[in-house]
DNA sequence: TTTTTTTGATTGAACGTTCAATCAAAATAA
DNA sequence: TTATTTTGATTGAACGTTCAATCAAAAAAA
């Protein structure tokens, strides 16, 4: 009999590697001899829990969703109002984890990858129409559904957009700096007296 | 002597079938081989053009940077208000050759890879920094400075959301309607009385 | 023992690079 | 003009490397 618990362990090692990998030396350079080493195993362990390179890669960018499910939904269930829900699915996209280096990293790749991947290509858009209904759900009980349906696709595009440059920019803007931008937009729409910025700590932005 | 003229030539169809390469088959598949099959030539005229590989990349990935700078430099050399500039970012970001499928699989790749390609890393930041800059200057003539620093970076970043929502989703999201998102995002800043969305277009929302 | 897990060597294909050879246009000379 | 020389453009194949996949055997667990 198998031992319990070690394949999906080993499924978890071998994914963390392959992320690793990934950020290290680029989708391009992460083999499967480079991402078992990261993960202490040989190469042909793969082939034994992944069947082969593309099923490790698939299930990858599959846990990369989860994990960005798994902190949406745990932050909507403590949300009591349509704003706490808004606001619920601006923090799960900038929390820590899924804006470390390595995750960021990672994400970009299957993107850019899914373009020309079916495979990927599904995972990537059940990705986005989950984001989009959850905003949408809860910007209608807010607004006419006009509006609701333009801010709903505002601020998704303004999460991924913020969310991408922090990636990119290395610096210049930070996770906070972003969240607050994407806050004040959600306030542009709700607050019916929005003229000066709400936030104090915009001082903290450079010129 | 060659003909004349020959160079330029040479170089651009070989990026253009660099871009068509990554976008058919992937970066990862995008081989001499196939790159300069696409352009209809042999494989070793890249070396001869390029020196190597990473030449033609960081060539092409230049390439693209361009376009857009034209792109841009060309609609705000139009514009004569701050806000007509504001448009004018807009409009060049969504301008059809920016918005063609192999040039949204090329951009999507190449900042995937600069993440752990330096050279790349380096063009991908120049571009960054020209967009904002322009988006910057043009605002903090029309607001206090805190807010022109916020609404820079939230339209900068709107726009590359909107950009990537268009090409990624395939559908849902139209050019069209990207734009008219990111002028309402613009309109909430500089319109004082701005309630209820100013687009009678948004009644073409799916729902 | 039997079954599962893991290794590490092997294989064939595909890759980027290099280069000698060929070719066509331009420059020069007659 | 015509013939010759010069020069860069282009090819296609060879080379060494690296990859994913495969598999027989060893190790570990039941």
């Amino acid at each position: 009999m198998p031992r319990v618990g070690v394949e999906d362990l080993r499924r978890r090692q071998l994914i963390a590697a392959t992320i690793t990998a990934i950020h290290q030396e680029g989708f391009a350079n992460a083999t499967i001899s480079r991402i078992s080493k990261n993960a202490g195993m040989s190469g042909g362990i793969v082939a034994h829990y992944f069947d082969d390179k593309a099923g490790l890669l698939a299930a990858t960018m599959r846990s990369l969703a989860q994990d960005l499910l798994r902190e949406t939904l745990m932050r909507l269930k403590a949300a009591e109002t349509p704003e706490q829900r808004i606001d619920a699915v601006i923090l799960a996209n900038f929390s820590p984890e899924q804006n470390a280096p390595e995750t960021v990293s990672a994400w970009l790749a299957f993107w850019a990858e899914a373009r020309s991947a079916p495979a990927l290509w599904r995972i990537q858009k059940i990705n986005e129409r989950r984001l989009l209904s959850n905003l949408r759900h809860a910007f209608k009980q807010l607004l006419p559904e006009g509006e609701a349906v333009i801010a709903a696709a505002g601020l998704a595009a303004m999460i991924e957009g913020l969310w991408l440059r922090c990636a990119l920019s290395n610096g210049p803007l930070t996770v906070d700096q972003a969240r607050m931008i994407a806050r004040d937009y959600v306030g542009r729409f709700l607050d019916p007296a929005f003229s000066a910025p709400a936030f104090s700590t915009r001082s903290s932005f450079s010129t």
